[in-house]
DNA sequence: GTATCTGCAAAAGATTTGCAGCAAG
DNA sequence: CTTGCTGCAAATCTTTTGCAGATAC
């Protein structure tokens, strides 16, 4: 994968460089979304990196397909790695964490709404809130 | 409904001024999802309210069941009024319109979903993205 | 009258941008 | 060496807040 990008970025003009790099296994690695502020939290003590150069990084990835937005709670964005497989998200109310969900039965829906709307449906996202177990626990 | 509002604002220690009852007219009739700048400059001008009352009302409202938040999109607040009816958004990528569309197969998936995680879901949101019929068109 | 509302201006918080120096290829 | 990247500071945009005067009841 890392080589691909690099050759992938090459063939943009774009430059394969250390905070991309470091950025790039940040996201591979998380599996639950994040937000360029835990980024950038997590990289200050080792690799401290500019939050606007993780801003500008994150945008080139979203471009490039290499990241997905997930959510958008109270003002912040969230992102995950661009995974092959549709995924949703069940956030918290409480403590704002955020885990991601699988299997998807909407799918089907979409011909039925397109067909009665008109228009031409592209995506779609889907959040659950509610409380989670540790959260749960402490009401 | 109006006289019903009145009688609950006052038992809240709320006055039902002359801008909230501009509003409240505003929301009972926008059938669309709408933003506060929507509000801001529909009413400007015939009644000019300030956009930082614009969002005390919402957000009294939104405490109060009048009102839901019913996206966030870009960073904006898309809020609708409160319907008992269950209901979920078809969003214009291209003009960034928004309309409601009802039925929603997913509280079936709710209880499936508390099991294997463990989280006590309150609510879920759900977003179709797509183009609308005229950006449709113009491509 | 007195508690709540309102407009205004300023603050806050997330994200973006202009620019001058730095680094990748 | 040349184009693209980075850090910094400042700008931007939506939403919130403090405060002093206005309004509802």
């Amino acid at each position: 994968m890392k080589e691909n990008l690099q050759e992938y970025l090459k063939s943009k003009n774009l430059k394969f460089t250390k905070n991309r790099k470091i950025i790039l296994e940040y996201i591979n690695e998380k599996k639950e979304p994040f937000t360029a502020e835990d980024i950038y939290r997590t990289l200050l003590h080792d690799h401290p990196i500019n939050l606007s150069t993780i801003y500008r990084t994150l945008n080139i990835f979203l471009e490039n397909n290499i990241l997905q937005k997930t959510a958008e709670i109270d003002g912040v964005l969230y992102f995950q790695k661009m995974e092959k497989k549709h995924q949703h998200q069940l956030i918290c109310s409480n403590c704002k964490s955020v885990i991601p969900i699988e299997n998807c039965p909407l799918s089907e829906w979409k011909e039925s709404l397109e067909t009665s709307t008109g228009y031409e449906i592209t995506s779609h996202h889907l959040e659950f809130r509610g409380l989670c177990p540790k959260c749960k626990k402490k009401k």
